[in-house]
DNA sequence: ATATCGATGCCCT
DNA sequence: GGGCATCGATATG
């Protein structure tokens, strides 16, 4: 019988590509956040090109600083002034991915705490519920992701990924930059 | 089921 | 002043 692999960090460079590259392989990738977290369910990719990114055109503001940063570490930023949304930012100058949605898995009883009485699923469909449910917010702007808080973990599993149009966007909107685990109830929308 | 609205930080014109 | 990588409450079919 072969050897059932246990989760292992994530290569070393798996983020020292294009975004929609990282996007595509970020699904099924557990991240946990003072060991709070879940499978990786749903994420978008922005980059440079794209008019619908913080990053677009090479603009650099004090937000988006991180968004030109080395790869591998978080970009936090605020949106609609309310909530906090969590990119990873990846390869290729002003690339990044947006976490949109996670399968709990780890510390759920700490996420009911922050999130209230929502069904399960719901604890972490869509960026701004999973940032308020793993207690990121703009501190954790910057900071790498191979060292705590954080924890990226791989697992050896197949999966199949379905890909779709990106959310609450006015531009860009044609492009296929949203990617899911295929018929995964933790999403934040049906693909 | 979809539609509208308010919360309100940061970037834009 | 207006728009935005959002969300939940409220209204209405």
């Amino acid at each position: 019988m072969a050897p059932v692999k246990s989760p292992s960090p994530l290569p070393r460079h798996f983020f020292e590509r294009d975004a929609v590259t990282v996007g595509r392989d970020i699904i099924g990738v557990t991240l946990l956040v003072h060991g709070v977290g879940g499978v990786i369910v749903e994420a978008e990719a922005y980059d440079q090109t794209d008019p619908a990114s913080h990053s677009y055109g090479g603009r650099q503001t004090p937000r988006n600083t991180s968004m030109f940063g080395p790869p591998a570490h978080a970009y936090v930023y605020r949106s609609y002034g309310v909530h906090w949304c969590l990119n990873f930012v990846c390869g290729g100058r002003g690339g990044a991915v947006l976490i949109r949605a996670l399968q709990p898995m780890a510390g759920m009883e700490h996420m009911f705490e922050r999130r209230g009485a929502v069904p399960e699923r719901r604890l972490c469909a869509g960026p701004g519920n999973l940032t308020q449910a793993l207690a990121i917010t703009g501190e954790l702007d910057g900071k790498p992701l191979n060292a705590p808080p954080f924890k990226l973990l791989a697992h050896a599993r197949e999966i199949e990924i379905v890909c779709g149009t990106r959310i609450g966007i006015t531009r860009g909107t044609e492009l296929p930059w949203r990617f899911g685990l295929a018929n995964s109830r933790f999403v934040s929308r049906g693909f």
